[in-house]
DNA sequence: ATCCTCCCCTAC
DNA sequence: TAAGGTAGGGGAGGAT
């Protein structure tokens, strides 16, 4: 009804101080570099740069990405013809260089060092000193090789004349424009919707955390049948949004897709209310649902503006409570036990939304997290509704078991032929029945929720289990070298995704989709049609976030299964068992101070330190920051005071994890509390300590030295004792201080960082004893 | 019994 | 033309 309301772009509402203050921490930090250097005057180093970062870089993509902004560059996630100037890169293969240099204007291949040196200089360095030319063969390419296939098989090159690979189930070979669909992981993701949303969550932990600084209010605990929870959504998202930029759109049946053309299998994301009541869902390809309603209105993605209307729906929905559970960019729920009325907390958030985005948003409450969604259902289009407890039987009695979240297409299957089509028609059987026929957990669930009961909390931060990317379109491969690329790609992915979320994982699962052996052409443009899943796992011997070792696993597991590769139609890479990375990706940025005042202590206190201090072979930079954090905690405690430095050094032979928890844990028990201020009548340093430290330097340096050989056998072999026989035969010092390490390692399991698998390192341990017995005569 | 791997199902 | 991802929950069945 606002016309102006709804156009106006509410992605950045500067006009509304409070937004900033809800802003993400790490946005708000760029915002702030950003404005500081503009004000320096300098109008930024790389002005008119644009880079994109292939593969694993020192400093990293995430580094690289802040100090391009820092100091007023540009920065894509995936490589674009037109937005990118420069490509940064530590190596590269020949067939990634090549793809870079066969577009049309190709982008220079430069060296990170340029951008580092160029900060250095406060000015922007000719590249061309730092153009890649040197390019490394991945050292796996040759190995990997899988036997050739026969010759005109399907796909394969015939009589010299190049094919290409999507001349499959009796396609003409494909034209250029769907030759550049083909494989492409970049435009891919850069288009894909459902990457869109699925990658989306990532985002919403930084909102939450600068939301949670602000204190909202905390919900009371009350009585399970006494709990407020509402559920809001967002209605018909895309397809609203669209109509807010184009108003010429209201009122009419609106579709998103990509593409309009009538005959096409675009796939519709979300359409408006008036297209559905022709019927037409999200899912259908445009074609079938221009058949139902003619006069469908095609409307393209704006996927910048969702993140900002989702934002801005966080952002209201965390004034109310901070205990808010994100589903996705456009659904959540909060609980509001105890801080108002939910009827008319609801009726503000949704005029509060609609007045900031012009979009409507539809609300649900009642005493639990199920009864809430299903009320927000009945609430659509722009409504709001409440399921009190009373009547939450009668509610759930007229209602579908295809409605209860968590029951979909299979399962609403299986219960309709048990003769189960409404909630009440369980009633009637047994729970025992749902559990035989859908196992313990799931029958339960189905039981509990088709009566109206939900005893989930609303969480407000759930740790992630798995992180992964995947491509199940427009996968067509002609080679292995093609699927190694893709998992190259992947890998990079991945990588950043780790980094994103500060986790390193040891699990790495190839998972591909095989076309069946029967299965017709695809009804969807370049698709993946009938397939099998498959997929492999291996876990190493540490977590892992380096792409190199990613893609290098990933490429191994392809091997083990041996399929033919022009059967692939769906390629993917998911990491888990996730190990936290304390700090983070701030971690290298903050390495440089911890490295300075280590050094200045030792300079400047205690010369006696420069004695002890760690040999010139081992840089700092190699051990472990969460280590180095340790040692600098130790000198400075050392420094300020030395009751104070007996707490820190009691267990400084063995708990160097750099685990804050176990530095304040009083070892000796006598009670004292550390005091802020030394009395100057304290005894002088005693040499123990001194001794102390130096084993811990040494013991952080044997760690990381042990976890180097192992991630490097996982990379590699994967067999760390066979790695072991070979690099360490003959060297007896290098033998001896990987079995310190070890044992090291196998004594104070899980005070590092990195895990380690015990019968691996026992076998090692037991390798290496046998070793050095055996070649030279002694027991280590 | 408990864990692990390889699935399947579900939700957005 | 078109961009069928991502993550969690959980079950079957084998290994330990």
């Amino acid at each position: 009804m606002e016309l102006k309301d709804n156009t106006r772009d509410w992605v950045i509402p500067e006009h509304n101080g409070s937004f900033r203050a809800y802003m993400n921490a790490k946005q708000e930090k760029l915002r702030v570099q950003f404005e500081r250097r503009k004000v320096g005057g300098e109008g930024g180093i790389f002005k008119g740069v644009t880079i994109h970062v292939n593969g694993y870089t020192k400093p990293s993509h995430t580094e690289l990405k802040e100090l391009m902004i820092q100091w007023g560059g540009g920065f894509e996630n995936y490589f674009s013809n037109t937005r990118v100037t420069h490509i940064i890169c530590s190596n590269l293969t020949d067939a990634k260089l090549k793809q870079y240099q066969k577009e049309r204007n190709p982008v220079p291949v430069v060296h990170p060092d340029w951008i580092m040196e160029s900060i250095r200089a406060k000015r922007l360095l000719d590249f061309s000193g730092f153009v890649l030319q040197r390019i490394r063969l991945e050292p796996n390419q040759k190995v990997l090789q899988l036997p050739r296939r026969p010759r005109g098989a399907v796909g394969d090159r015939q009589g010299g004349k190049p094919s290409c690979s999507a001349q499959v189930e009796g396609r003409p070979s494909p034209g250029k424009r769907e030759r550049d669909l083909l494989n492409n992981v970049d435009s891919f993701f850069k288009n894909s919707r459902l990457h869109f949303i699925g990658s989306w969550k990532a985002n919403i932990d930084a909102v939450m955390s600068a939301a949670a600084a602000l204190n909202p209010p905390r919900p009371k605990r009350v009585q399970s049948t006494e709990r407020q929870i509402i559920h809001v959504d967002i209605d018909c998202f895309f397809a609203s949004v669209a109509v807010s930029v184009d108003p010429s759109l209201e009122g009419k049946p609106v579709a998103v897709c990509h593409s309009d053309s009538s005959k096409g299998t675009a796939e519709i994301s979300s359409c408006s209310y008036e297209a559905r009541k022709f019927g037409v869902k999200a899912g259908m390809y445009f074609s079938a649902a221009k058949e139902l309603c003619p006069g469908l209105v095609h409307a393209p993605y704006y996927f910048e503006k969702y993140q900002g209307a989702s934002a801005v729906l966080y952002r209201i929905l965390l004034q109310y409570s901070a205990c808010v559970q994100p589903v996705s960019i456009d659904e959540a729920y909060a609980d509001i036990s105890g801080l108002g009325d939910s009827l008319s907390i609801c009726d503000r958030i949704r005029s509060q939304f609609h007045k900031e985005t012009g979009l409507r948003v539809s609300t649900g409450a009642s005493h639990n997290m199920l009864l809430a969604k299903i009320a927000t259902n009945q609430a659509k289009p722009d409504g709001t509704f409440f399921i009190r407890v009373e009547t939450s039987k009668e509610f759930m009695k007229e209602l579908p078991v295809k409605e209860i979240p968590g029951v979909g297409y299979k399962s609403s299957k299986k219960l309709a032929e048990m003769g189960m089509l409404h909630c009440s028609d369980v009633w009637l059987r047994s729970k025992q029945i749902l559990q035989q026929a859908f196992g313990s957990k799931t029958g339960e669930l189905i039981w509990e929720y088709s009566h109206g009961r939900d005893s989930r909390a609303v969480k407000s931060e759930a740790k992630r289990q798995t992180v992964g990317a995947e491509i199940n379109w427009g996968i067509r491969f002609t080679s292995n070298q093609d699927a190694i690329k893709t998992l190259e790609k992947l890998s990079e992915e991945v990588q950043r995704r780790l980094e994103q979320s500060h986790t390193k994982g040891r699990s790495i699962t190839l998972k591909l989709k095989l076309r069946k052996p029967n299965a017709p052409p695809p009804s969807k443009f370049l698709g993946h049609g009938w397939c099998d899943n498959i997929s492999r796992s291996i876990t190493l011997a540490c977590s892992v976030d380096d792409n190199a070792v990613i893609a290098k696993e990933a490429v191994g597991l392809l091997f083990k299964l041996g399929v033919d590769p022009r059967e692939i139609r769906g390629i993917g890479i998911q990491i888990t068992k996730l190990d936290e990375v304390q700090m983070g990706a701030r971690k290298r940025t903050i390495q440089p101070d911890v490295q300075e005042s280590l050094k200045q202590a030792s300079r400047k206190r205690e010369p006696r330190l420069k004695e002890i201090a760690p040999d010139e072979n081992v840089r700092l930079s190699d051990i472990d920051i969460n280590e180095q954090k340790y040692i600098l905690s130790m000198i400075k405690a050392r420094e300020r005071e030395q009751s104070k430095r007996k707490l820190f050094f009691a267990q400084a032979s063995g708990g160097h994890s750099g685990r804050q928890r176990k530095h304040t844990r009083q070892a000796g028990g006598s009670g004292n509390e550390p005091r802020p201020d030394p009395g100057p009548d304290l005894p002088p340093p005693v040499s123990e300590a001194e001794r102390k430290l130096h084993r811990s330097i040494d013991s952080a340096r044997y760690v990381f030295e042990v976890c180097e050989i192992i991630s490097a056998a996982a990379a590699e072999e994967k067999a760390l004792v066979r790695y072991v026989s070979e690099r360490a035969e003959g060297d007896l010092e290098k033998l001896g201080r990987l079995l310190k390490a070890i044992r090291l390692v196998r004594r104070n399991p899980g005070a590092y960082q990195v895990k380690m698998v015990g019968s691996e390192l026992e076998a090692a341990e037991v390798l290496i004893q046998k070793s050095v017995e055996q070649n030279y005569g002694g027991v280590m």
